[in-house]
DNA sequence: TCGGTATATGAGCAACCATTCAGATAGATA
DNA sequence: TATCTATCTGAATGGTTGCTCATATACCGA
């Protein structure tokens, strides 16, 4: 029992080679849902100014103009940063005046990225 | 006192608004190469093809033909996107006659990603 | 040594992305 | 109302990247 057609890739002509193995995985694998939230999740982090701007707003909440001056890009820059990441969910805003003054949604943004910012600690001594 | 020189942004003028606040960040944010660092950790996480082919080797080590079954992807792609985990540290190897045995690296990757994953089954009833 | 198989690597391509520029919107002040 | 300021948004662009194809390397059995 084959999980997949033959693949258009010509080069994978034995297909599986431990075919328990693969069924066993395959069962248990997170869903293409899933697996492509987890991955959109990270890649809100994987941008060094939006983890600038995260750990900026862990520190305490601010506006775009200064986080622009915190970030040293643009304005404008900042601006479709922030709205990438609010539409994730990960920061929120008010209106203050003609600021908008943004912050961390929640706990658990700022739980995610220190576990990378400290996994980056630990890569020190890496290769 | 300013933070820096005027920009070569057009548009932000008048640089900063709360210098307080500003100052108070920079201080305590990271530094650059930690920021980086951190980014460049989420951007191994930041591929759907990655997260599965850790999703997997952390239900059983499996070699690059059975993980290119799983991932559904061709082996060329399997291996490129292996070198890159290795080369981060994410996953180690061991030769097995022909095969490259693949597992995770240690722990700390499953953590991270078992948090990534965590944090997308919340994000359900999100926006 | 000679095929056959598993993996690695390089080139090329198509898609995506972070940034900036230019301009639009909205609030504050006069 | 008019003006200034803070933010937002669309377009254009340079750079990155994930994938496949083609090929090279390495190991095994005959």
């Amino acid at each position: 029992m084959r999980l997949r057609l033959p693949s258009t890739d010509a080069e994978c002509s034995a297909l599986v080679l431990d075919q328990g193995a693969v069924a066993r995985v395959g069962s248990q694998l997170s869903s293409d849902v899933r697996v492509e939230r987890t991955a959109a999740i990270f890649s809100a982090l994987a941008d060094p100014t939006r983890v600038r701007i995260l750990d900026a707003l862990g520190i305490e909440e601010l506006c775009v103009c200064d986080l622009a001056e915190v970030c040293r890009i643009s304005q404008s820059g900042v601006s479709h940063q922030l709205r990438l990441l609010r539409d994730l969910g990960m920061v929120a805003y008010r209106r203050e005046g003609n600021r908008a003054v943004y912050r961390l949604a929640d706990e658990h943004v700022l739980t995610l990225l220190v576990q990378g910012l400290e996994h980056a600690d630990e890569a020190l001594g890496g290769p």
